[in-house]
DNA sequence: ATGTGACTTGTAGTCCGTA
DNA sequence: ATACGGACTACAAGTCACA
């Protein structure tokens, strides 16, 4: 999928095995469903900023701190 | 709406009139119509991360710095 | 130039599976 | 535990008109 979706879901995938925790345990802390957070971190959706501070809260760190630079976007998304 | 939003929203638009720039401005070169644009800056919409960066790359600064801090949205959102 | 209401369409997000 | 799919539902995304 997008550039963007796949650099956001490695850096949430990299932080959460730094936790040393599972993906649906992550999910779960993070009520969202296991199989959408799989498509999460495989960059397949495109988030919520919402869903993002959520998930930011649960793995203990910033929302912009998961976020890609822009200058690894490029003009596309 | 939710404080979230809200946060966010203004942060863009603070950032757009740093710049010097109207609201149908910024939304003509984002390619979004004038009226989400507003509603966007009112905190009444929930943006995705795709948008964000659209956004962001329009007023030249890197998404991340758009985000409030996790401290400001506490546990709600 | 901006705010708001009433929409339609696309996709985020949920819930159920199988391997 | 994770990847992946199908079939939904909720809401972000986009458009237009009027104040």
């Amino acid at each position: 999928m997008k550039i963007l979706a796949k650099a956001l879901g490695a850096n949430i995938r990299a932080k959460r095995k730094e936790l040393g925790i599972s993906q649906d345990g992550l999910a779960l802390e993070c009520g969202v469903d296991r199989s959408y957070m799989g498509r999460i971190e495989r960059g397949e959706v495109n988030i919520t900023v919402e869903k993002l501070y959520v998930i930011s809260r649960t793995l203990g760190c910033e929302a912009a701190s998961l976020l890609p630079a822009l200058a690894e976007i490029k003009s596309e998304d």
